[in-house]
This record gives C-alpha cells, sequence and structure tokens, in this order.
DNA sequence: AGCTAACCGAGACGGTACGTCCCGTCTTGCA
DNA sequence: TGCAAGACGGGACGTACCGTCTCGGTTAGCT
C-alpha cells in the first residue's frame, strides 16, 4: 500500500559506501559520509540497515564477482588455484582486503553485526569445504579452520603477504595434511 | 627536579582498563571511562599511552602469566598440551578471549596500534616456532600461521569453541602436517 | 472524484488535531501524529492546510462555540460577563487555553501562519468593540488592545490566573477608563 | 580544582546567538548555527544552557541597555515618557522585538523556558509597578497587565505599530484609569 | 629548607559522528 | 482514481567521546 523502497537509493548507498571504503579505510567510514556522497537522507540508511558494517557487508556481497578457479584433477592443485584465485581477489587492485578487515574488526565490536558475518563467513567456509570433499571422505572442519585461518591471521596481522607463494605453500600443507596416513606422525621422534 | 611518574597512577588505570574491558566489552570502552574508573584525570592517561588499545596491551602483558605446558617428547603431544593451556588461558573464568578480539579489532580500525599489536603477535609465534623446531628441521612460517590462524579464526568469527577436542585435532592435523613424507599427496588421486 | 471520503477525512483531521493538542500539548504536535490518529495519509493534512496551526485554528473555529453573555444595562456589568464568559471558555475543562497560547506562539514563528491568526484575533475584537460602542460614542482601539492585551498577557506569561477576579477588576478598570471625563487626569499631582 | 568557565566562549556564544536572531528571525534560530558562529563545540553551548531560548534570554538581558525616561511631574507624562523609550527600544533598528516575540512563542511550547521567561517578565513589571506608585497609593497589578498586555498583544499581533501616538494614548488610558474617581462609571447610561 | 618544575585529579574546551525526530514531497497499490 | 500508507531527501536535535587545554594543588630532588 505504501511507497515501496526505492531500488535506486539502494544502490547509491551501496556503491557510496563501498566507494568510500575502500577510499578513505574502513575505520573512517561513517553514516554521514555515506548519505552524503549517496545523495541520500541519513534516516534512508538507517531504515534498511542498522550500522555501516551492514551496509558494507551487503555492498560486498553485491561486488562480490564468484571466484573461479580451473580444476587441475589433484587436491593440492586445486587448492593452489582456489587460494590463488582467493588471494587474487583480495589483495587486487580493488583492495579488498583491507574492507575484510574492516568488517572483520566490526564484527568484534558490535555484537550484532557478528551473526551477520558469520554467515557471510560460512558461506566461504562451504566453498572450500566441497572443494576437500572432492578428495576425501569427509573433510575435516578443522583443516578448513587451518586454511582459512592462515589466511585471516596473515591478512589481520600483516606480518606476511597474500602472495603466490603463500598460497602455494598453504595448499602444499594442507594437502599433505589431509591425505597424510594417519599415524605417519608416530614414526616420528624428536630430534 | 621534577615530580616523577606515580606508578600507583599507572597501575590503577591498567586494573581499571582491563576490568572494564572484560566487564562491558572492549567495544564499549572509553578513555573517559578508564580515567574516571581510576580515578585519574584524563591527561595522565595520554601521558603515558596514545590509544585505550595501547593501556589494553600492557594491562594485557602485565597480566599474562606465562603459559605452561608439560613436554611430552613427541610433537603432537607437546602441541596438544601448548594448544590446550593457550586455549585454556583465552576462554578461562576471566576471559581473556573477548579482550584479544577487541585488540585485534584495533588493530584493523587503527593503523598506528597494529605496529605495537604486531609485536605482541610475533611473541606469541616465537614461543610456537620453537616448539616445532624441536622435531622439524627447519619450521614452516605458514604451519605456525596455520596452527596460530586456526584459533584466531575461531577466536573471531566464533563458529566453534576453543576446546579440548579442537585443541587436539589442530595438534594432530599440524603434526601431521609438518612430519609427512613431503609428496606423499601426489598419490592421491580425485575421488 | 471520490470527494465522498474528503469531509469525513477533514473532520478526522480536525478532531485528531484537537484532541492531541490538548492531550500532549501544542509543542509536541506534529503532523505525522495528527495524520495518524486521524487514520489519514500526510498528504490529504498538506491538501487542505499548510501547517499544523492552521489545521488546528479552523478546528478551533469550529470547535468554538460562540460565547454568549447576559446584557446587564451599564459598561462594567457587560464587561464583566462578557469577560467571565471569555475567561471561562478559555480556562474550562477542555482547556483551550493551552491551545491558543500554542496558535500565538506559532504566529511568531511562522510569518506564513501570522495573517490567517490575525483574522482570528480580529474576530474577537469586533465583539468586544462593539460591545464597547453600545456606552461610547466612540470605541479606543488602545481600549480594546488593554483589554484583550491583559487577558493575552496572563494567558501566555501565567503569572496570573484568568479567574472571575481578574475579569472583574478588568472591567472596572476598563469602564472607568472609558467613561472617565478627558482630563481628570491634570487634576492629580505626584504623590 | 578543575579548569575554569572560559568567559570568552559565554560572550562569543552570546553574542553569536544574538546576531543570528536578529538577522535571521528568532524561529531559523539553531543551536548548531550559534556554535558555529561563535566557534564553539555545541556541548559547551549545551552545558551552560538548556536551549536557545535561554541563550537567547541571557543575551537580551546582558545586552539590554536599561531604558531612561525623563520624569515628567505627572503620571500620565511619565507614563508617556516611560512608554515611548520602551517602545523606542523594541521598535529601534536593532530591533528586538521580533527576539521577544520568539521568547514568548518558546515560552509556550517549552514548558521549561516558561519559568525563566516569567522572571524576565516579572522584572520589566516592577519598573512600571513602581513607576505607578509614585502616582497612586496602590498600583494595581492589573492595570500593569493592561499596559504591558497592550504592548504584547500588539507586538505579537501585529495589528497596530508600537508608535508615539500607540504610546501617548496608552498613557492618556492608564493615567485616566488610575485616577479616575472610582464610582463615575455608574453615571453613564447606555446609549 | 625552600624552590620550582613536572605530575596529579578534575573537567571545560573545540570538534566529529552518532542515531532519532520530524519536515514537506513523492510514489505505490488497494478499494 | 482518490487516498492510506509510508519511503524519500533533508536538517536539526541532544548525546557521547575524542584528544587538548587549563586550573589549583602536591611532590620530588636540587640547591
Amino acid at each position: 500500500m505504501a511507497r515501496t523502497r526505492s531500488e535506486d537509493a539502494r544502490q547509491r548507498i551501496l556503491d557510496a559506501a563501498l566507494r568510500r571504503a575502500r577510499a578513505e579505510g574502513y575505520g573512517k567510514l561513517t553514516i554521514d559520509a555515506i548519505a552524503a556522497e549517496a545523495g541520500v537522507g541519513k534516516q534512508t540508511v538507517y531504515r534498511w540497515w542498522r550500522s555501516r558494517a551492514e551496509v558494507v557487508l551487503e555492498a560486498l556481497r553485491e561486488n562480490a564477482r564468484t571466484i573461479p578457479w580451473d580444476e587441475k584433477g589433484n587436491l593440492e592443485a586445486d587448492l593452489r588455484a582456489f587460494l590463488r584465485a582467493t588471494f587474487r581477489y583480495a589483495s587486487g587492485k580493488e583492495s579488498t582486503a583491507p574492507v575484510l578487515r574492516g568488517l572483520m574488526a566490526e564484527a568484534q565490536l558490535d555484537p550484532a553485526f557478528l551473526p551477520h558475518f558469520r554467515v557471510f563467513i560460512e558461506e566461504r567456509r562451504q566453498i572450500l569445504r566441497q572443494l576437500l570433499l572432492r578428495y576425501a571422505s569427509k573433510a575435516s572442519e578443522v583443516t578448513v579452520d587451518m586454511i582459512f585461518g592462515a589466511m585471516w591471521y596473515r591478512m589481520l596481522v600483516g606480518h606476511g603477504k597474500l602472495d603466490v607463494r603463500f598460497a602455494d605453500t598453504l595448499a602444499l600443507l594442507a594437502a599433505r595434511q589431509v591425505l597424510c596416513p594417519d599415524r605417519s606422525e608416530t614414526l616420528c621422534s624428536k630430534r
């Protein structure tokens, strides 16, 4: 019965949010600035999103092209391709990594945002989980944690780059972990 | 010639900061509140620290008892002990995890804080690195990333607990990864 | 062309406006609230009136029963009756005074409303003017100003009540002023 | 012990408030604009005043030069002089009248402001009351209401000017009313 | 033993962003 | 096809904290 939501305003808000988050850093992003840049009243932002984090998350989702990678026929190669593509997406010239870091930060500071962020994270986990399942009878959640954990850890702490070398090493170690005979470690003694 | 720094004020500030960070969440922590709770002027906080994050980091360092763990004689067991102890520290009744999450968040939003936090992180990495070096001729940085990465990832996203089961699985997989013969994965074909 | 509903909506709007103005005070009255309470779209309010003030003014006019008073045969008595009736209207249980105060306020803040309000005021002046003309060859506009001025002044500032005593004193003084020989004051010397 | 209130900021706020109230009309005055023009944070305004009305009232008090008038030796002449001076103050080139009208309006819309405004009004009443007491054994509060009431009524409704003619007529009628023998009106019959 | 400079608690300051309220206009879909 | 419903762009509100500054009072440690 009432006027319907303006898809135009929605797009302008999402665009403005992502543009400014990339330009000035997520930390400097403000709702005021998003609304101003989108040419929108602040209320129109608050009507549909609860916080800058939710706006940016939705913008990112909208924006995120599915990352494609070639299937190579063995676990390590596939992982390598997947991680290379993923890292390229994060570190590319559109620099998504800083935005992701901002969202992860917000998820820590704003309890209301964490569940939304968790859903986003789970979507990515699912992709990796299915990749692993092609080669292992059952994928360990912990393996997923280790792969994505390593990626996020580097991205957040910044002690190492998300480059091809890291992708390849990660792929190698993860594959070795998955495919290794279960008790091989018992053969090893302390040096 | 001049009056010297008040050690008493310093302690009260650190205590107040950690107490309130634990009580109300790091996100709700403000310098005003720290100063008020410590019975201290705001200037006294700003005279010695640059931000709430630095106060809390120092408080955490002061507070952190070194985590001891028994040495078991093989990599997996040692890792298991180390991780169990670490998780117990984070998730224990003093709930340090939320504070750590807050600091990680701040490191993303405040570029000036990131280097300080990175030092803190590096200290922990060094401990784990040396543990690994007891069993492997050279420890892969990526293995460290995967272990701590998995831990932080779970802590930050909250999709799984930092419990004994997780510690044990992580230890198992990490050990397997380290000790597995290098090319074992080539034996595996796609399912 | 379905104007059938219009008159109904008009009445509901006027009723809602006056009801809420009396209930919560004119200052808290909003167009949104009027429309909601009337079960009407905001546009329907704006179609017929320019502001909340015009709605309330019209509601008041609609509502205002002509104040009757007995004619007594001399100026003071007539004034007394007129003022008693007027004050009773303003201060009565329906408490019109607060609404009148609100309209006077709006007339100060909204230049577009002032002319409308002035017409309303002039209507009341005309009644008093004609009362005076029954006893004086020509009624002084200033006398009207003094009588209604005193009333409004008390109503607005609230330093005294609009009670019977005030009505009577006002009637006495006004009558004295009107009927007094013109130069009587020259006989008086400073005390 | 703490930093003391800045007299400089206080003056800048009062000046800015009065300047803008006069320039753009009291109705268009905003706290934001006052703070901006004064070069002050909004909080500094709110720390010392509750609303724009209180700021403007204080500014007016600070600014109001005592209105002097010559004493003439009889009531009518004195009143004439007093009212002429008062009207000149209100209607003069600094146009205080619009500001006074704004304050009167605010007193109607903001219950918290009314008491403050009443004090201001009472101060003016006291001056007039004492003028009357020079010529009458006891000054009627109602006479004061009628004189100031007439002035405010004209100022607010704007149906007539606050000019010399009005001042003189008001003085004449008020004097007549005060000095007239009490029962003179009984001599008059209805026309 | 007294000076004096730096520190102390307190909190006012100029400022930014918040999230809310309401304005007056515009748009939709139902009756 | 007129109207209720309510989304829209906009502007001001009053609040919360930021990081800096000023205040009077308190100590140390050098003369």
